[in-house]
DNA sequence: TAATTTTCACGAAACGTTTCATACTGTGAC
DNA sequence: GTCACAGTATGAAACGTTTCGTGAAAATTA
């Protein structure tokens, strides 16, 4: 009766190895008390045979398999990028793991990797995704970020309107006087309304002008520079604060902007949304309104973890602050 | 002998719904030839129970998870966030599961990660991690990116060398006459020395003149700022063309370049390397040697999924490509 | 029709844990 | 010296699958 050669050894093997039990293997294993002999002799068996935990056994009897699936549209868009370390971090913290699921934004996708999630028996989901049609089960707890996804489903956002206002108002100390707010049609969120909202509402308690555009998709380049074109008297803008909803959108328009000489920030301020600094932590891709990465990500973490017979918050908004990077006077 | 109420079904409940046996329900659930009229009874048994396997039970039997364990530093590093999407995706189409681990450059959490991910039965890890001593079990199919981790590890990485070399004819083309290598002193792997070699090549082939620079960590900007003070006579720089080891160091050279008022690209092209696109797939960053990253996530899933009975190769690179990004003539 | 082969659903056993009722050991009281 | 009790190691049962030997029914052949 050889053991397979190759396969892992498991507590049967350590308790045998040990002379011991394996109910008492599995109690030095969890750190719950066991005579002080023994202990030490399973501790010896354990480093003998490298023996491993099998966590599928263990998520098998139990029913907290110490995972948490994250559902998130890719991981290359800085601001998802981030989330995704910070979430991790802190999972790691907890002793959880994370199981990564991009969805490219595809609802099909979403849909398939909340059933994955659901068959791996996760122990509950962080999910930022534009879908409300998304069937979640109603015993797997999920945390929604910077979108509503119905009651009963609590949600995690940056405080977007204060973002707005704050956008409104720096623009307006550094002297401002007429602005352009920024956004492209196919974002499939409601959060940028609220910045939109809050933008209003910074304008008009500063007195300053304002314009709304919502750019058409496609071409972005294009669509900017239709737009910059139509709003120029003699070579100079007709505007000189422009306030984007999200940093990409502020970056290209910069680009923009430079190629129809127009000097930032002398010429024209612009402030984005996100606070995502594209290399690494070294910069700020532009001036913007700064998302609390690491605090969404403790505190989505934190709500999807915490005892469930506790009542849960239906939304979280999380404090922004405003960073230079340039693109305005200061 | 009531079930608890909210406590999820299994085949067994299916089993009994559908009026079959045990091994019949799981023949359906797996695909497995079934009868037809057994078949259609499952599957509605299925649909009304809204059953989903346990993959947990699963795993304990099986010794296959279905699950794949991604081991990176971190997520937000353009490279990195990339290559976590394209092998995120690839792993989908098959379907496997991603567990995703940042390490931070931790040895410590690289190991502890590691040794998580074996806990839970992945079926194998793909690592790009610049420590030397990682205690890898040997019966856990490892692939490395970027960096050998030693024989029976097979590693994936971009053409280096050609890169480098790639990077000098391009500027020798473009009408450089001097060109500089910069990287910075602490990078942890050795794919930096490659790219260097292959510029050296490069050079030497063409004749262009070139000089080696490995700056001091640190301040950045600082370091910069010396090295090319260092290299000015009458507000000219002594060189045209400059090969940064990463596309970051391109774009923080090509700040301070400006910032002494040095023209890019008519005074001076940069190359960099990755060939990463900050804002989703919009632009590039810099002109730049391309790492064809899909690529690479679709060999490391490949050979980490391929039979393990064929025998595996221990170095495979993949060719890169040059992008004109802005920082060159063309 | 009887004998033989093929087909295929059946359900027990096993995977590696955790848990809990049980039994054993040693201590203290009478 | 006996009994009772506390403390603690024991190991069987259970978690939800997959697998595989078994046997019944259907199909084929004589």
């Amino acid at each position: 009766m050889m053991k397979k050669a190759n396969s892992a050894p498991t507590m049967k093997d350590v308790a045998r190895e040990a002379g011991v039990a394996l109910g008492t293997v599995s109690k030095v294993v969890n750190g719950l008390p066991v005579g002080d002999p023994y202990k030490v002799r399973v501790e010896e068996a354990i480093r003998k045979l490298n023996y491993q935990v099998n966590s599928y056994a263990q998520g098998l009897k139990a029913s907290t398999t110490h995972t948490v699936a994250l559902l998130i549209p890719n991981t290359y868009i800085p601001f998802y990028a981030s989330l995704v370390y910070h979430i991790n971090i802190v999972l790691l913290k907890r002793k959880y793991r994370m199981l990564l699921c991009s969805t490219d934004y595809d609802p099909g996708l979403e849909q398939e990797y909340i059933e994955m999630a659901q068959q791996n028996k996760v122990d509950g989901i962080i999910g930022l995704t534009y879908n409300p049609n998304l069937i979640i089960d109603e015993h797997t707890p999920f945390i929604a970020i910077d979108r509503s996804m119905g009651p009963k489903i609590p949600c995690v956002t940056s405080d977007n309107f204060a973002g707005g206002q704050m956008a409104a108002e720096k623009l307006a100390d550094l002297g401002c006087r007429r602005a352009a707010f920024l956004r492209i049609g196919s974002s499939l969120s409601n959060e940028p309304n609220k910045r939109k909202a809050g933008f209003e509402n910074g304008c008009l308690s500063r007195g300053l002008e304002y314009e709304m555009k919502i750019l058409n998709d496609g071409e972005p380049y294009e669509e900017f520079e239709k737009f910059l074109k139509s709003h120029m008297e003699n070579g100079k803008l007709t505007f000189d604060g422009i306030f984007c909803v999200t940093d990409t959108l502020a970056h290209l328009i910069g680009r923009t902007l430079r190629d129809l000489n127009q000097k930032v920030p002398e010429n024209v301020q612009v402030i984005g949304f996100d606070g995502t600094r594209c290399f690494g932590d070294l910069e700020y891709m532009c001036s913007t309104i700064v998302q609390p990465v690491p605090e969404i990500a403790e505190m989505c973490v934190d709500l999807l973890l915490q005892d469930n017979r506790l009542s849960k918050p239906q939304l979280v908004c999380l404090p922004v602050t405003y960073a230079y990077g340039g693109t305005t006077k200061a």
